[in-house]
DNA sequence: GTTAGTGCAAACCTTTTGCAGCTCT
DNA sequence: AGAGCTGCAAAAGGTTTGCACTAAC
């Protein structure tokens, strides 16, 4: 189902120039989920000509050649997308909704979640991902204090991205 | 942990304006996976004078109160957001990447992993989405004989958004 | 009457495109 | 040599912000 199966990426016509040499070695070596902005300041340290475009360009190519899975975190700092090195094993990524900090999570759950959606709708799947948000062991202390600030504070409310309790939306219709 | 687990988003000040009733309305009675511009089209049939912006306000806002889900569904037709009515039950978005279309699968397995995330790192989760991309059954068929077509034309091969069968990054490294 | 919400225009941020020149093979 | 890749500038796409006016309660 590939474009060649059996070819690489080279025989595609696929060069490996020396901005590519750095862009890889970051997103290998650094481990972390970098956006293509921060990606682009460590490859300037190296690089200084090096163009933002070229790293675009170049974080497409390799989601496209599967080599790498682009990720957005809940979009926890805004909507610009991260990446990282594609892993044999599926993982969900757990987010910290206030310190930012990025947990994975391999499990079971995550495979038979595959198996049962391509069994279920006879679906081939090529990419998964799955992100969950909210407060850290660490944090959830700290939210709760921050909460309570808030409550006295009532201009701070607007500011804070404060979780109201569910309700359905029809709750919210009837209002009026 | 919310900021007024017992108020309703009245007490907080939300008035229920036409517009909002409008965008309401829609976002519940369609069901479909709406992103803020097509929301905004179908709202201005009803009021040609809401604006663009007004739907991003009140999009927000429901999103802050847990009433809609923010999705991407793999970005498979740009970078924008999809938004639906947040169920009681989770469930994954699985989304055809050649038509587009988008199944959803409940199931045991993400009720599992749920639990084993909230327990494994001592997460309050409180958003949560997994999806899915690749081809459905009927498309699967299709993207082959395309795939077959590409490899006479080599010029179609860029457009074509063609999945190369995965290699370590090191791999391509190893080009050079 | 007060405060929240709206519309408009303009800004913003992230990502993409067009094109001339450069470089890998 | 020649296709592929880069840099630069400019545009695009999606979303947010500032501000004066309007409407909900």
């Amino acid at each position: 189902m590939a474009l060649d199966s059996q070819g690489s990426l080279r025989e595609q016509g696929v060069r490996l120039t020396r901005q590519r040499q750095i862009l890889l070695d970051l997103i290998d070596q650094t481990g972390a989920h970098l956006d293509a902005e921060r990606l682009y300041q460590m490859a300037k340290e190296r690089d200084p000509k090096l163009n933002r475009v070229t790293v675009y360009r170049t974080l497409k190519m390799l989601k496209a050649g599967g080599l790498v899975d682009e990720l957005d975190l809940m979009h926890y700092s805004g909507d610009q997308h991260y990446y990282e090195t594609r892993l044999k094993q599926e993982h969900a990524h757990v987010v910290c909704l206030r310190c930012g900090k990025v947990e994975e999570f391999f499990g079971e759950p995550l495979h038979k979640l595959r198996k049962q959606i391509e069994s279920h709708f006879g679906f081939q799947i090529l990419l998964s991902r799955t992100e969950v948000g909210g407060y850290c062991a660490h944090c959830q202390t700290l939210r709760a204090r921050e909460v309570e600030d808030a409550r006295r504070t009532p201009e701070a409310l607007k500011r804070a991205a404060v979780r109201v309790p569910r309700k359905s939306r029809r709750a919210l219709a009837r209002l009026g």
